[in-house]
DNA sequence: ATGACTTGCTGTGCAAGA
């Protein structure tokens, strides 16, 4: 089962470049961030008519996460659980009944938290889109820990607006204060993992030198300026099938890219 | 470097992204 993740930053933008992309890479199933989109402007049958499942879970102008999937999908739910008032659309959830095994596959974009306030001793604030950001990953934290109590293999795969590490952007020391890789920032991603996920990319591949977002702006992708921040992560039983795990970043010098590139694993399931 | 670029909005410049 091959498993891709996409922040495509627009659907509409790229009703060009995502086909191609799905056409040329044939991954199994997809889960897509920004789609920018309400649920009745998602161009479904489009998707439909090319062989594509389609689950979306948008809001208007900004956010939205869907699932796109050639294998059947089961038990789709929307939303990250813990708290009734958000209204931002990121997180989305699906079984996938793969030849093998089925998959609990979570689609999700994580708040990006900036920008961040510090205090006087400089440390930063938990408030405002920061403390939103912590807050959720928070949450996050808690499904994560119930979808390992579960039977189904796990997938959590997504934009998670984290720089794991040093060697995951070109440039570390511009982002020192950044939300991406804040200590904070990293240490809630780090408590995740801690239930026991692993992380598909550092599964397979050391070193730096390995991104998955370039900005549109100063050229940064002539100048492979970029930073890893599109993740998989895998239950102990996922990570025991995985076969291959891929940044597809050529995408990002082709027609119209968005200032993502899809990451994906093949997992035996 | 307060920049840059791209997207969606019911806009005619702005917010948001990272």
């Amino acid at each position: 089962m091959k498993i891709a993740t996409f922040n495509i930053n627009g659907i509409k933008a790229r009703i060009e470049a995502l086909p191609h992309w799905l056409e040329a890479a044939r991954p199994d199933v997809v889960a897509l961030q920004e789609i920018k989109s309400v649920d009745e402007g998602f161009p479904r049958e489009m998707f439909e008519d090319l062989g594509w499942r389609v689950e979306t879970h948008g809001q208007k102008g900004f956010n939205g996460v869907a699932i796109l999937s050639r294998l059947p999908l089961e038990d789709v739910t929307r939303g990250l659980p813990g708290d009734e008032s958000d209204e931002q659309a990121r997180w989305i959830e699906a079984t996938v009944i793969g030849e093998k095994r089925a998959v609990r596959l979570c689609g999700l974009y994580l708040p990006n938290g900036n920008p961040v306030s510090f205090d006087a001793d400089g440390q930063p604030e938990a408030v405002g889109k920061y403390g939103y950001k912590l807050s959720w990953m928070a949450r996050m934290h808690a499904r994560a820990a119930d979808l390992l109590q579960g039977e189904e293999l796990v997938v959590m795969a997504g934009d998670y607006n984290i720089i794991p590490q040093a060697e995951d952007a070109a440039k570390p020391e511009a982002w020192r204060q950044d939300a991406l890789f804040l200590p904070e920032s990293r240490a809630a991603f780090r408590r995740i993992l801690n239930l026991g996920f692993s992380e598909a990319f550092r599964l397979r591949e050391t070193g730096p030198g390995h991104y998955s977002f370039w900005d549109y702006q100063a050229g940064a992708w002539e100048r492979n300026n970029g930073i890893r921040i599109d993740h998989l992560l895998l239950s102990p039983q996922a990570a025991d099938l995985l076969q291959d795990v891929r940044i597809d970043r050529e995408v990002r010098g082709q027609e119209k890219p968005s200032d993502h590139v899809p990451v994906w694993i093949e997992l035996d399931a």
